[in-house]
RNA sequence: GGCGCUAUCGUCUAGGGGUCAGGACGGGUGGUUCUCAGCCAUCAAACCGGGGUUCGAAUCCCCGUAGCGCUACCA
């Protein structure tokens, strides 16, 4: 028996979890279930400036959304903890000073506005802009002694020659010369670890065996190398993951619409959706199946089906993808959701919601064209106004149709004695009409559905006709015919 | 600028020496039908360029080109 895997999503509270994050986070769940290991959730949060606890919870409540579980972190423990970065200092602080003991690193007291002009100049003059080890070479005494006079200084990893490289478990072998990875700060100024000496601090007291994680890592990789070198342990196996882009190909953001997994759900995306979304980003199992759940997932994913092209995000495909997995709900459910976003966005009074066995044929008359919970208003909104408003393009049809408003009044006639008031008597009232009238059922129905409902688009217009009831349906039409005859009276014949 | 990574339909991808280069989203057309959605059928749509290797290359190698990423006391 192999060493039990452990991998880890490690993000950093600075914002919302962004959907690249997300996929990331995905993707070391589906691993750690697939070879029955254990996820570990860890909050990097060593940038004082930027982290913050509203981030934090942010991100506990999308990933908890979205299913993805962790076996070890906040809110579970484990033995391997804190979990927060911020409160790990001193096991930082601990294998720094080891590093400076012997010789790996060195403290360095330039001063970052210094630093930021020298790599400016570097830039200009078109060289690389490294770190000129002006520290490295302080006369042995002066290092001590600026210390003991409270000088502040940062610490940096002395980077060795040569080369390194590695199996990445995505994209083969990588090499990279160290002569371009710098001598890295590993310890600032106020004692905190930077990013690339805390991972690897943790990944390896952590026992993190595969570090999966964002394309944009993958410079950072050869330097945790060199630490993990330089501390006398062995790195974990690392697979670099393409990233996920915007329509325009360059690197997801806001600009390209929403990125954030809280936005997604309050869109009226499921989670399964966005599970099985995310998880198509990047990996496929076969090219054909792609509909996936997050059981189903975790037996199928495996590190060698994933794609080493970064992928840009259909929003479309995702729209569809959500229609699939809405429409698969029971309308109990359906309703549910329709009904926790009418409440949440106010979009209809709170009295139009209490009668929840109405809002369930409605939501079943809606039936496919709803893909999100957003969307139901749109073909229901007839529903809950006193008189309708119809759009002018509806309007302007029916206006132009001629003998409407007659065939209008002739329906509503029909409608009152209609019995029962039930879908199929409505039909065949409604078809008899047309057929006594000599036209076709359409040239009924479609005045009728605006009559109704005001718009072009709408659901069954039986379904309509008996959502509205018979008293308001006869009104409406009646109140539609007035209208046509005030606006062009009808000629008298 | 340097370094790195990547390159199959518009998009996500399968394939990986000999295939009609397959599927999905989106798009077109036709059908079902009271509109739309859905469903069914159907069509268009791709191997970045150039050199090799080979009987044969989208597939292997090299060189270009392009895109992206990284180049912090951010992660």
């Amino acid at each position: 028996m192999s060493v039990p895997v452990r991998v880890r999503f490690a993000p950093s509270p600075t914002g919302y979890l962004h959907v690249g994050g997300a996929r990331t986070a995905l993707f070391n769940y589906l691993f750690a279930r697939h070879h029955g290991g254990v996820f570990v959730l860890r909050i990097e949060d060593t940038d004082r400036e930027r982290s913050t606890e509203e981030s934090t919870e942010a991100i506990y409540e999308a990933m908890k959304w979205l299913g993805l579980a962790w076996d070890e972190g906040p809110g579970v423990g484990g033995a391997y903890g804190p979990y927060h970065q911020s409160e790990r200092l001193p096991v930082y602080a601990e294998w720094a000073e080891r590093l400076l003991r012997e010789g790996n690193a060195y403290r360095c007291f330039c001063n970052p506005e210094d630093l930021k002009a020298r790599r400016e100049a570097a830039m200009t003059r078109g060289e690389p802009p490294r770190y000129d080890r002006t520290c490295l070479r302080l006369p042995p005494g002066e290092s001590d002694a600026r210390v003991a006079r409270g000088e502040p200084f940062a610490l940096r990893f002395r980077m060795p020659d040569g080369e390194t490289s590695w199996n990445d478990g995505v994209r083969g072998s990588v090499t990279f010369q160290n002569a371009v990875l710098d001598d890295l700060v590993i310890l600032r100024t106020d004692r905190h670890p930077t990013y690339n000496f805390a991972a690897v601090v943790d990944d390896h007291l952590m026992e993190i065996t595969h570090v999966l994680r964002g394309d944009d890592h993958i410079s950072n990789t050869p330097r945790q190398i060199r630490i993990y070198e330089a501390l006398g342990w062995t790195p974990p196996q690392f697979a670099h993951v393409p990233m996920i882009l915007g329509a325009d190909g360059t690197r997801l953001s806001k600009r390209h619409g929403a990125t954030s997994v809280t936005t997604f759900r309050d869109e009226g995306f499921l989670p399964e959706t966005m599970v099985n979304f995310l998880a198509l980003l990047g990996w496929a199992y076969d090219g054909e199946r792609e509909m996936f759940t997050l059981r189903e997932l975790e037996e199928a994913f495996t590190l060698d089906r994933v794609s080493k092209n970064p992928a840009i995000f259909n929003y479309e495909k995702l729209e569809w993808m959500n229609g699939e997995y809405f429409r698969a709900l029971p309308l109990a459910k359906r309703t549910d959701l329709v009904l926790e976003h009418l409440r949440s966005t106010k979009a209809l009074p709170e009295a139009a919601l209490a009668d929840r066995a109405f809002l369930v044929k409605a939501v079943e008359a809606a039936g496919d064209r709803v893909k999100r919970p957003q969307q139901f208003l749109a073909y229901s909104a007839y529903l809950f106004v006193d008189r309708v408003d119809p759009d002018p393009a509806a309007w302007s049809d029916l206006a132009a149709k001629p003998g409407a408003s007659g065939r209008l009044r002739k329906l509503a006639d029909a409608l009152e004695t209609v019995d029962p008031f039930e879908h199929d008597p409505l039909e065949a009232a409604t078809r008899g009409l047309a057929a006594t009238e000599g036209v076709k059922a359409g040239e009924v129905i479609m005045p009728a559905r605006i009559a109704l409902t005001g718009k072009k688009v709408t659901p069954g217009i039986f379904d309509v006709m008996l959502l509205l009831g018979r008293e308001r349906s006869v009104r409406r039409l009646r109140d539609a015919a007035d209208r046509l005859e005030a606006a062009s009276p009808a000629p008298a014949s």
